[in-house]
DNA sequence: ATGGCTACGATCCGTAGA
């Protein structure tokens, strides 16, 4: 089974980049984050075109989430349940049989922030979540843009960045700890370039520069992540004009 | 120098991203 995450930032925009980047990478399940779409303005049609299922959750200009998938998904859950938020960032579905949960964690903006205090009362939320999805499925993925930079290796400039938002100490505590549920970063599970990154800021040169950070993870149980033959980061997208400034990233599963 | 792009929905600038 071949999983990918992409925050495409406006699927609208990124449209022409995800058929091709499809056409060149079939995949079994995308989890797209930052569609910037309002439910009846998502281009179902366009993707049932390319051969595949899709399930979506948006509003207008911000966030947005969707599951592209090969098969039908089923047992669809949009949010956080039990979690009151008007922002779209939590898809799930089963797909196959994996439970995926495709997440847009909140980005925070700053230390100390109205912003950081619910990205962090929203980890908190999902951690909760993903505690009780495991109990219910044993081959769970959880893979999206967690707005969290997990270690300094994960960061091109680690003093830079050092207490600041993606990269702080209970942004990380927070990601580890939904970790601890029995999550593995299969990213992780294999020898990787160093400084691999998925997000680059649009400003500076940074991508041809490699100023990045890791932030697009997937996540797996343990049965799941057992079966984990190969994950990485695809910058090809990144280098094409009008580009995402994020990455998308693929994991394969012998299962 | 705390900026530098990009997308969006509103106007010709502000908000947000990360």
């Amino acid at each position: 089974m071949r999983i990918a995450t992409w925050n495409v930032n406006s699927l609208r925009v990124r449209m022409p980049h995800l058929k091709d980047w499809l056409a060149a990478n079939p995949m079994d399940v995308v989890a797209l984050q930052e569609t910037k779409l309002a439910d009846p303005d998502f281009p179902q049609g366009e993707i049932e075109a390319l051969g595949l299922h899709v399930a979506f959750s948006g509003q207008r200009t911000y966030n947005g989430v969707a599951l592209l998938s090969a098969s039908e998904p089923a047992d669809v859950v949009a949010g956080i349940p039990g979690f009151a938020d008007e922002q779209k960032r939590v898809l799930a579905a089963t797909i196959g049989g994996v439970r995926v949960i495709d997440v847009y964690v909140p980005n925070g903006q700053a230390v100390g922030s109205d912003k950081y205090d619910y990205k962090l009362r929203w980890f908190a939320a999902l951690r909760d979540y993903v505690s009780a999805e495991l109990a219910r499925h044993p081959r769970l993925v959880v893979l999206g843009d967690y707005n969290v930079a997990p270690e300094d290796r994960d960061v091109h400039d680690p003093k830079a960045w050092e207490g600041q938002v993606l990269a702080s100490a209970p942004e990380r505590a927070a990601l580890r700890a939904l970790l601890e549920t029995g999550l593995e970063d299969c990213f992780r599970r294999f020898e990787q370039p160093e400084k691999s990154f998925s997000w680059w800021d649009y400003r500076m040169m940074a991508f041809r520069r490699n100023a990045g950070l890791r932030i697009d993870l997937i996540l797996a149980s343990a049965p799941l992540a057992e079966a984990c033959t190969e994950c990485r980061i695809d910058k090809t997208p990144r280098r094409l004009e009008r580009p995402s400034d994020h990455a998308p990233v693929v994991a394969l599963f012998d299962i």
